[in-house]
DNA sequence: CCTCTTGTTTGCGCCAGCGCAAAGACAGGC
DNA sequence: GCCTGTCTTTGCGCTGGCGCAAACAAGAGG
């Protein structure tokens, strides 16, 4: 491994640098600027003027909205590799989230001009944060038509589905969900209640699909938990 | 205007050309290929592989997605200078929705080789067309915001006021929606039912916000409309 | 003009999911 | 070990919104 700082190997693998050489890679990640953040600290606030686009290096990343009310639900969890606020490459425009690290992380930032001059320079920067963005969109239609033609139980279990591949991890029991959850939490990215996540989990734990503990979640039973999803 | 059938004004303010100077937007138009729709065409189901990306030159697209229930939501409406399909751009992917004109429309098409070349050629091109779909990445994080954290009266005059924005022409009695858009279409679009769509709309109509007939809606009072929507 | 099809309205009953309230469980700090 | 704050569970009642059914309305096509 490379003893420069900014470069580690998950980072390399990242959709951003698709297709690049290691050298333009490593330009890439040098114009950027690391940041390290502690638990539980904001990267961003929706509404800040939008300066920088994020990548994770190490660590996770909670992406959250609020409507005019203050209700809030949760977009996405981003782990390594992945990007965030892409917008700000572009847009002149105020962030459209809040990005909030649920561990320690470290995270490298562009601002807009370096990013477009890249973009102009390596057409393929381009076209990888195109497939990037596409992603997301493709995940996010897919949670409206969720939440649009869904059970509640059938969107917790596909939120935490969800959760499991992305932040999965195989123990004795099944596999844990390595994000410290709250009820609330998952409620926010589920599109439901407090109330109404506990009462599901706790049937689900009766029937041996999961296990869970304070803001802890190991699925026991993935099997049984995607059939439900699906058939309801 | 220039006599070259691919060419109309309405075409090259497009997004897709921002930046681009004219020689370019042409020679990018001439790649692609030209398609006439009758009303109530399919131009692509959700499902099929992705060959071709697509821009609006004139008319509407519907775009929808379908989940494994059969249940419909009407993603958005697209008109003149809108892409659709970018996804198949990038990934070789199946769409991801379904779209069907709702009049009688043409599109230019272009298939993912073209595209990818173009792109690597003229930065700006992707670059430009990841200004679109940030946008719509944008677009689609307010909805999914609304529909988990607003009341469905609330989401059905958002949904009225955005296709007003986006297809409305000013009569004598108020803004009135230029598409044909049925209490079901409203429903799906705003994610609820019919029969409430039906309800809600007639309670309005007697409070003299909109006017309303078969397929047909005219709002008289936006500004109600706008206030109920942000306050409930 | 009548008929058929497709869209719209509205009464009615029902239930999924909400949200209060209160009790219980757990973790961290001192 | 105990206290405090946060997280979780569960009983209970309520209501927003769903969806059937049936009547009504409006074009389309003969």
């Amino acid at each position: 491994m490379d003893t420069n700082p900014h470069i580690s190997g998950s980072l390399l693998i990242s959709d951003i640098f698709q297709g690049l050489s290691s050298k333009q890679s490593t330009t890439l990640l040098k114009k950027g600027r690391l940041k390290k953040l502690q638990p539980n600290s904001i990267l961003f606030h929706q509404g800040d003027p939008a300066t920088s686009c994020f990548l994770v290096n190490h660590g996770r990343l909670k992406l959250t909205k609020l409507n005019e009310q203050g209700k809030e639900v949760i977009l996405r969890y981003i782990g390594a590799g992945e990007m965030t606020a892409t917008i700000a490459v572009l847009k002149g425009r105020n962030y459209p989230v809040t990005a909030e690290s649920t561990e320690e992380s470290d995270v490298t930032s562009w601002d807009k001009p370096i990013m477009i001059q890249e973009m102009r320079q390596y057409p393929d920067i381009a076209i990888n944060l195109l497939g990037i963005v596409l992603e997301r969109i493709d995940d996010m239609q897919n949670r409206y038509l969720e939440v649009c033609t869904e059970r509640v139980d059938q969107r917790i279990a596909r939120s935490l589905l969800r959760l499991m591949q992305r932040a999965g991890s195989k123990t004795r029991d099944g596999i844990r969900i390595d994000i410290a959850l709250s009820r609330q939490n998952i409620a926010d990215y589920s599109g439901t209640t407090l109330y109404t996540v506990s009462r599901t989990l706790s049937a689900w734990e009766k029937k041996d699909w999961i296990k869970s503990g304070r803001e802890q979640i190991v699925i026991t039973n993935p099997h049984a938990l995607v059939q439900f999803a699906e058939t309801g």
